[in-house]
DNA sequence: TCAATAGTTCATTATTACTGAACAATGGAA
DNA sequence: TTCCATTGTTCAGTAATAATGAACTATTGA
């Protein structure tokens, strides 16, 4: 099982998390991905099924780049988990706060 | 005194909020507004002085369309002072959440 | 009236986001 | 093995957003 680049725990900024969650779709992947095992495929965690893929793979690129979610291959799809510990660890209580407003 | 327009305190977004606190230039200013009393003019709450002012402005516009600002002409100047409370009742706790980790 | 000060607005450039099209990689069926 | 469907990425072009210098407005004070 093949993990994709991932900031280390250290490296994610404020802004990087702030920002990636300021867009409402990425909030909603964020969210479902939270609400569902914390494991789904980028399909299975797309808000909108009308998305163009190149649209939510930019998305989940951000979302992997902020250090918000890892993503592993497994198979012919993605996994990809909330990176919950080490959110909390770098800035507590600030996820469960934001998700909290989520619609 | 005359009240530059501010969005309604129902109309405050998350999205909005976000993004504006998402910019360690504006994170800076705000935080440097509520450690100030509360009120200063735009070039007081300048996170750096090389700035060019119209950058500046723009970002305290941003602060302002995004209701984390309230800004009034009084003279020559503009006094600033952060919406503390419309923030607090619109999306508790997240204005300590985030402004706790500003640099 | 003139100059100084504080910000805004405008126009231009630079960066970032969105999307269709082509591509790579895996797994399953024939 | 070969072919094909599925999943997601990358690329290139366009659209939207950000940053800045220059010109402008408004207020104060000499």
């Amino acid at each position: 099982m093949v993990q994709l680049v991932h900031p280390s725990k250290d490296d994610i900024t404020l802004a990087g998390v702030l920002s990636a969650l300021a867009d409402p779709m990425r909030l909603r992947i964020v969210k479902s991905l939270l609400g569902n095992d914390s494991c789904m495929s980028c399909t299975e965690a797309t808000p909108f099924p009308g998305m163009a893929k190149s649209t939510l793979s930019h998305h989940f690129r951000i979302l992997r780049d902020s250090g918000l979610i890892q993503t592993s291959k497994r198979g012919v799809e993605h996994r990809n988990v909330v990176r919950v510990d080490d959110i909390n660890a770098r800035f507590p209580k600030l996820l469960e706060t934001v998700l909290g407003f989520a619609d």
